[in-house]
RNA sequence: UGGUCUAUGGUGUAACGGUAGCACAACUGAUUUUGGUUCAGUUAGUUGAGGUUCGAAUCCUUGUAGACCAACCA
């Protein structure tokens, strides 16, 4: 018999690094960097991002630099670098290097003067309005500034004021000098460095003049020696730029390459909009379990290492994709089937009593969790009166209805055979009480009685504790909240994506629930305490629900 | 409409001139003390039109569609 190896396909990232090393270049050495703005908290899109660029300097024996990309202190801030931090250790990657762009100001200050040494800089007078409207358009070539032919000198010596804080905010930019009626536009004399009287989370009030995105990242590939610059598509018209710099200054030739972000439907990804979202208060914050951020799906549940197999499932390309967030939920429930303890809550509960049962003190023997013999065992009291889910009864069930109902006989899981005799409704019909008669030889794991059942039905003692359990639904009710320009995104938000239920009960042993560990609601789904938990109340996140082929029988 | 990038099942992603494969989703069935898990199977795809070639998802020509680019943002 022929055995076929199943074959590794590469992204075209990895091939490009092992054509590189292939050939040689930098002596096979792989050094990537990721580099966040620290304007926001990072996000299910910069996973993917972390994981392209660790995950391939680890596969070639390289390192990754974090880079933190703060070259405009209005908008950026440390809480943002030590959740960023946070963010990337807790899905289980290490930088080489803490490095800031801003560390670089003084080496990107001397660039600027080199360039302008060249002539291939100046200092520009225009106002902003001014330099867009000579800029052009996309069809429409730009037209020169009247500035654009200054002297060398002049333009040493204006730069050196604007470093000094001799000139007021936007009455002044450096721009480089290539072509104004190049196709690109970021080619028309981009901007170099701007004015700005910002206190900087770093560099503090040292500088008044701060260089723009595109004369400090691609310098600060170059600075650290990064050999393979990876970023999203949007960049792509940066490359020629990028390379520009690299050409004019005679710097280290780090190289850009460019893949197709993360979109995921139900959700919004840009850090705008999620800002919006925290700013008025839709959600609780940059980490509400609703939120695409890590911080929300680290609270909601998410385990780290799921979020990794999910952005290793969705591959790398240049193609611009939307990503059915079942796949990330496919993946949270393959790693917490495993691990997860599986306990029992009722979340409507209904009062049984089984009545010829005359038992007391006994206490039932219960799995873990059937997927890892490891976990062990718990005990859990049983007696005449205990509770059952509502929906697991019904009077007069549809075809196909495998639980309780008249003549039909149902386990209660780890318990005993019950069979339905008689029920008591309160004044407006509603059930209240549910008689059932057990068989004393159907216990779990002893079992003589050859009775065949269906399914075995999740329920909890009389003892059973209460507590808060928050129900998570998508936060858009639909694919893309994007679509509709006439419309503004937070039109589409669920408002029913978080469901509150105080009635449920929870098998005693949950009141010593762990923080940041899952438990398996026993046929409901995967659920984490949540950091709102008190020693009074109890708070529990519905991290994501077990597929449910009943539900969707009946949707039929 | 100037430039750039991209088009493979419902969604993603492979196949580098030689059998269109994998994952998720969907659907069957088996197993099951979770209508979960697991297992077996089914459905479903190369953007249109030409061309080169014994042979094209792949190369060429030409359409079409989508995305990005005119912040003193990154």
């Amino acid at each position: 018999m022929e055995i076929t190896e199943p074959i590794e396909s590469k992204n075209f990232l990895q091939e490009i690094i092992e054509n590189d090393i292939a050939e040689g270049k930098h002596d096979g050495r792989v050094l990537t960097r990721f580099p966040p703005e620290p304007n926001g908290y990072l996000h299910i899109g910069h996973a993917k991002s972390i994981c392209i660029n660790f995950g391939l300097a680890k596969q070639y024996n390289g390192q990754t630099n974090l880079r933190f990309d703060d070259t405009n202190p209005v908008t950026e801030d440390t809480e943002y670098v030590e959740s960023i931090k946070e963010d990337i250790k807790w899905l289980g990657f290490d930088w080489a290097n803490e490095y800031y762009a801003s560390d670089y100001f003084d080496t990107l200050y001397d660039y600027a003067t080199q360039l302008i040494g060249k002539g291939l800089a100046y200092v520009d007078d225009l106002t902003a309005e001014q330099i867009a409207e000579l800029k052009g358009t996309p069809t429409e070539p730009g037209k020169n500034s009247p500035h654009r032919d200054r002297s060398v000198e002049e333009n040493l010596d204006l730069f050196r004021r604007m470093k000094d804080g001799e000139f007021p905010e936007g009455s002044k930019v450096l721009r480089a000098k290539i072509d104004m009626a190049s196709p690109n536009m970021h080619m028309r004399d981009p901007l170099l460095y701007r004015i700005k009287y910002a206190h900087h989370h770093r560099t503090g009030d040292k500088w008044c003049i701060y260089p723009m995105y595109d004369f400090a990242h691609g310098q600060s590939d170059s600075i650290e020696t990064i050999t393979h610059s990876i970023c999203t598509l949007e960049f792509i018209p940066h490359r020629p730029l990028y390379d520009w710099c690299i050409e004019k200054l005679e710097i280290f030739p780090s190289r850009q390459y460019e893949f197709a972000r993360l979109n995921m439907n139900y959700t919004v990804m840009s850090k705008r909009k999620l800002l919006q979202l925290v700013n008025e208060n839709h959600v609780s914050g940059w980490d509400d379990p609703r939120m695409p951020t890590l911080s929300g799906m680290r609270r909601r549940g998410y385990p780290p290492k799921s979020i990794v197999e999910f952005c290793d499932k969705i591959g790398v390309a240049k193609r611009e994709n939307i990503i059915d967030i079942g796949l990330l939920e496919f993946c949270v429930r393959e790693d917490l089937n495993k691990t997860a303890t599986r306990v029992m809550v009722v979340m409507d509960p209904v009062k049984l009593v089984i009545t010829n049962y005359e038992g007391t003190g006994e206490h039932l023997s219960a799995e873990n969790n059937p997927e890892d013999q490891s976990a062990g065992h718990r005990n859990i009291s049983f007696g005449k009166v205990i509770y059952i889910e509502r929906e697991d009864f019904m009077l007069d069930p549809p075809k196909g209805y495998f639980r309780l109902s008249p003549g039909n006989k149902v386990r209660l899981k780890y318990a005993y055979i019950i069979e339905y005799e008689n029920h008591i409704t309160d004044s407006e019909g509603r059930i209240t009480e549910i008689h059932v008669k057990y068989y004393p030889d159907s216990k779990s794991g002893e079992d003589t009685s050859s009775i065949k059942v269906k399914t075995a039905l999740h329920w909890v003692p009389e003892s059973a504790i209460n507590a808060e359990i928050r129900l998570y639904d998508r936060l858009f009710v639909v694919e893309n909240p994007n679509s509709d320009k006439d419309t503004d995104f937070k039109e589409f938000i669920n408002k029913d994506s978080m469901v509150v239920n105080t009635r449920a009960m929870l098998e005693p042993i949950l009141k010593d629930a762990d923080f940041g560990k899952s438990y398996q609601f026993f046929r409901l789904g995967y659920f984490c305490l949540d950091k709102d938990s008190s020693s009074e109340k109890l708070v529990f996140n519905k991290t994501v629900g077990l597929k449910d082929s009943w539900a969707k029988i009946l949707q039929k």
